[in-house]
DNA sequence: GTGTTTCGAAACTATGGCGTATCGAAAAAC
DNA sequence: GTTTTTCGATACGCCATAGTTTCGAAACAC
């Protein structure tokens, strides 16, 4: 795609860029985001080494740390949020398991961790992942609430923002008390049950 | 050195070490770990810039980094969990309260995220940050649990880990999604309106 | 007073990443 | 073949920070 995209409009003359070493780049980027505990952790030499590329391969298309972390989170595309089905309440299962996937993935972890932690210090970054990775999430949940509300299946006076915290700070909350090495043991059904139980409520029938 | 007997006589000759150095040190680190993303980002000299403290005091009392850490972040002494009073309700209300004041600190939010970032880094640290912070906290809400199961104010068949979940991670989500300047408009009825919803469910009536 | 130790400040060395420059080799267009 | 550009590797100067040492002043025991 690359090799056509560059005929159609003018070849450059000379040996093009490998985008394979462009892949590589991206990857150990998000994969050492995933390892470092914060931005400042992780260096250009890092992501150089991990990738198997020279330093001047990485400065030759991004001038800075940051410009690289903007392109190499874009890169983690959302999985899309799941399509809406029949109910409210597998609507909600499914928007969770995805939630439950990405929540035990370092590489999108990381995304979260900076989202709110690096406000301060890197405040064109978290926006772009704001508006990229987690306002659409929101949208969507927060277009199946009111759905709910409406069909009647969610409770009439709902509070939309609290019912947003409920559910996902639930998944979030769970995955993080578990230990990363026992994310495998992980019940299957784990998504279906958070739902049931907020649905139910917690107290007596 | 000589140590030995200064020991002995637990009267050591010369200048004493002053108490409000070390407090100064104390609450310098802990306010840069609040503000700081991680463990690396903080220097010892800024701490000591910031404590109007020379580094020679700090290095005098501890010999690294962590050190020093596993102290300030001793000197966080949890505010006590809430005592038991006459329902499960207000229980859970009263432990939410004291959470979400703490979610909306500073210096609390940063145990919460080194615990939960940087366990690969400092497993020391974090385990005595487990042990000291959230173990006893942990315990405290397992127990109100239980006790709403017994006396049947929740339903028999609570799914404990889930429902702790449930508690801790809709405040924390929801604190989360609150940009810290507006923790101010953050209603004072929240935990009462999150204990509500969770009781009753987000199903119709 | 003397002696001992700590005080804050500053100078010092060492480390390590950043960003740039240079090198020979390789890959394409011509 | 020649030309042009990128490749990975390496070396360089620069700067920030860590951690140590030195210094004169200050605080206590005696």
């Amino acid at each position: 795609m690359t090799t056509t995209d560059e005929t159609q409009t003018a070849r450059p003359a000379g040996r093009p860029r490998s985008a394979r070493a462009e892949k590589a780049i991206i990857e150990a980027t998000l994969d050492l985001i995933g390892e470092s505990s914060g931005i400042a952790d992780l260096s250009i030499e890092a992501i150089a080494a991990r990738a198997g590329v020279g330093k001047t391969t990485i400065y030759r298309r991004w001038s800075n740390k940051e410009d690289l972390l903007v392109d190499a989170l874009a890169a983690l595309k959302s999985p899309l949020p799941p399509p809406r089905g029949v109910s409210v309440r597998e609507d909600l299962i499914a928007y969770l398991r995805v939630f439950q996937h990405d929540a035990c993935d370092a590489r999108s972890r990381c995304v979260m961790n900076i989202a709110m932690n690096e406000v301060e210090r890197h405040p064109r970054l978290v926006e772009r992942i704001r508006q990229a990775a987690i306002e659409p999430r929101r949208a969507a949940l927060t277009a199946l609430l009111r759905r709910g509300v409406a069909t009647g299946e969610l409770r009439a006076d709902l509070d939309i923002p609290i019912a947003m915290a409920t559910i996902t700070g639930t998944m979030m909350w769970y995955i993080r008390s578990v230990e990363p090495s026992e994310h495998e043991n992980i019940p299957e059904e784990l998504a279906e049950r958070i739902v049931d139980h907020l649905l139910a409520g917690l107290g007596p029938r």
